[in-house]
DNA sequence: CCTGATAATGTAGTTTTATTACAAAAATTA
DNA sequence: TAATTTTTGTAATAAAACTACATTATCAGG
């Protein structure tokens, strides 16, 4: 893993330190973000060590000096990104698990942010636009990302609908056109309809954009492979993050969308947001 | 706020600094994660003053001086939250708005995280828990978002359903019992139909909770409102954030009710799981 | 259980870094 | 314009971190 927190690092290493160094792993572990604010000296003095001793154990941890150490652990401390077990307990009450979960899916989100192909985004902004038609296609959770995304694309003037019926799936795969565009939604990239109806659409001709993990079967199979990778999650407790990460990701194809369509395509988008306005109440009751 | 992030005070404050001030200020903005590497002589340098001028700079914002600066500048770096200029430009490619999209969710979902009633989510876990059927109502975005309710609640073993259709929406609600629960998801909260909707519920003894905006009128007549405060977008690229907000929300109260459902309840959730193992290719092909 | 080699730790001095006190220079006000 | 206040910089001081080297502990082979 890339960017692993300093903390956990630590923790994981214990067993391998020697005497001294275990002194000042300990020191740190009893409060954190103490050391932060303290000296090399003040923490040499807990850890009843040197202190180049303290400087030592922080370059065999890879970072510059006592200085940079700090930084490293202040980072590893912010909000909730607690290295002590950021899964959810069984026994974790309302107030535990909320951040957690949060916390988690932040992450994720920030990890997808930085693996993304700007490339591959790039050309499916370019195949969206081309599109003469859109047709979104998802089963299950990734059927609700389908629905959203048709929300979206549905104001930019072009005929969208979204799919979550294998039957007419397959349907409209067939009878698909090489003006058509395919967006296929799938976490795992694995279920066999889902897989069976691309080929068909790739078949025939028509533009299909895979949504999916990195490797999957889908992701082979079609046109273009708009690959994410969300770390699959262990904890039983925990919900499939991936799906908001898909959500994301349509945000940012539809914002390419807009940009690329100039500024011109504003005061259409503002029409139809003005067209809800008679449905609700006004704010100034 | 309890917890604001740094950098984003200075950018707050940019206006009421003096000339050195606002030098550093500059500077530090303009490579915030290089200057927690920095001394600071160098940013001195950086920033044309002397280095008593960033001292000051820093007790200014309430630090105790220069690396306690650096200490909190970090953390407020952490999991990639870059606050400056995270607007989408109109001459933005994909490698620049790609990233703002993405901090901007995170930010947002970390301000719905600290801001968040834990109380009612507890309150809301037990009414879920309590109630013998469940509705999930919303509609366009939140139409979405009630799908994916429907498809993660459906696995706790209850009956439940999603509607995005007023008509049914309506029927369902007249003729409700007062041991059903109506999940009402709305952003604005202003839809009269859904308020209207949501009124005939609570009329007949249901219950109605909601998940919708502060102060909003959906608020003010459900018997539970889950407010989730997330800051409009001024932006007229950027998305709407807060159905995101709202999908963690859901996996928050469905983690609540698998964790009160106790231990015996997780191979319930395996069976579901295991369930559509069939209609997927294998890993190892 | 000694001896030499190696690893671990500490001491003391050096260098770097940050802070403070004060003075000079701007800016502001009357 | 002179007095006052604010801002900024200079230079000295203090604090912190690092380095080279010395000492001590540890361990393997005899």
């Amino acid at each position: 893993m890339q960017h692993q927190n300093l903390l956990m690092i630590i923790s994981n290493e214990l067993d391998s330190l020697n005497k001294s160094e275990r002194k000042v792993a300990d020191a740190i572990m009893l409060d954190p973000e103490a050391v932060t604010h303290s000296s090399i000296a003040s923490l040499a003095i807990k850890a009843s060590v040197s202190e180049p001793s303290v400087n030592r154990f922080c370059k065999r941890f890879n970072t510059a000096g006592f200085p940079d150490f700090k930084i490293k652990l202040a980072k590893s401390l912010v909000s909730g990104v607690r290295f002590v077990n950021q899964n959810v307990d069984s026994d974790d009450t309302v107030e535990h698990f909320t951040p957690k979960i949060f916390d988690s899916t932040i992450n994720d989100l920030s990890l997808v942010r930085d693996s993304i192909d700007h490339g591959v985004v790039n050309e499916v902004v370019n195949r969206l636009i081309d599109a003469e038609r859109i047709y979104f296609f998802g089963l299950g959770t990734s059927g609700a990302v389908a629905r959203d995304a048709e929300n979206k694309f549905f104001r930019f003037n072009l005929p969208v609908s979204f799919h979550d019926d294998v039957l007419m799936m397959r349907m409209l795969a067939s009878t698909g056109r090489s003006s058509d565009v395919f967006f296929v939604i799938s976490h795992t990239g694995r279920t066999k309809e889902v897989i069976e109806i691309s080929e068909i659409a790739v078949d025939k001709g028509s533009t299909v954009i895979a949504l999916t993990s990195p490797g999957s079967p889908l992701s082979s199979i079609c046109s273009i492979s708009l690959e994410v990778n969300v770390p699959e999650n262990t904890d039983e407790y925990m919900a499939m993050t991936s799906r908001i990460a898909h959500l994301v990701i349509l945000d940012v194809l539809a914002t390419g969308f807009t940009l690329r369509q100039g500024p011109d395509f504003l005061s259409h988008l503002e029409k139809i947001k003005s067209s809800l306005k008679p449905t609700r109440l006004s704010k100034d009751k």
